[in-house]
DNA sequence: TATTGTTATACTCTATAACTATA
DNA sequence: TATAGTTATAGAGTATAACAATA
């Protein structure tokens, strides 16, 4: 029995039954909407789950957060740099050789508008999986996340 | 109760459990891995769909091929030259505006190792999930893709 | 010696706008 | 007019290697 979504265009599509294939569209597409919902708050993806992290974690390292965000310690110097010159977030001395993150004043209210932000995402997200389906979702995306 | 996984480093992931961030995690990890193994193919993730579609859809366009992927026009054209220069897609003339694609007999070859791979990875992918969630897999995958 | 932060660099994917040629 | 393909360009994310400073 062929699905009628396998054909767009008289083209047949071979990759949407496969679960990672899926996984990866999925992705994309909850990436693309909640960038286009950030984006009035001046944030890309990363950097709002940079800013939560911080919120959450105060003087965390950049290291720590990096590897919590699987984001490389390379990576994360412009991204910190950038929240920086945003005047979002502000360095803590650690010791010599490494330094902790705060949110600033205005991060700090910034930060309140992201988290509605992504409540309202996540919730967007839950409810677009069927209900009979929702209490998977988690354990299914943890074992992927940490198992593939 | 506390999840032991929320701590690293004394760390504390408020993102976690937040499906939509999950997502991507997942999708990340599993793209990483998959990008790894077509490595030794010489073949990218994207790479590797056209030539997948292509294979099941000789002659479709390359726009109806990037509809199908959710890739722009101005970004296939480049993805195609690449794999043309690998020898491994031909044009065939459509008309005077558009032309088609198939794979060459190089490609042809390549396809087959491509296919072992691809199976080999969704495989793991449908493993990773534990069995009693299996079945809302793929059902949740395009719930998403479709709905968010 | 291992770790931290940094710099430099390169590659992939993505997004937009503008152009032509054709349907 | 709408579509197909192309070009140019810019931005975001990611990966590696190397370096100085510090633990």
């Amino acid at each position: 029995m062929i699905n009628s979504n396998c054909y767009r265009e008289g083209v047949y599509d071979p990759l949407q039954d496969l679960p990672g294939y899926a996984l990866r569209r999925a992705s994309a597409v909850q990436m693309a909407v909640f960038g286009a919902q950030l984006a009035p708050l001046g944030l890309t993806v990363i950097e709002a789950s940079i800013l939560t992290v911080v919120k959450v974690n105060p003087g965390a390292s950049l290291s720590a957060i990096g590897r919590m965000l699987d984001v490389q310690r390379a990576n994360m110097t412009p991204l910190v740099a950038r929240l920086e010159s945003k005047g979002l977030v502000e360095r803590t001395i650690i010791n010599g050789r490494s330094f902790g993150l705060r949110l600033s004043p205005s991060g700090g209210e910034l930060q309140s508008r992201l988290a509605a932000a992504i409540e309202a995402h996540e919730r967007s997200v839950a409810e677009a999986v069927p209900p009979e389906h929702r209490a998977a979702l988690l354990p299914i995306l943890h074992a992927l996340w940490r198992a593939v």
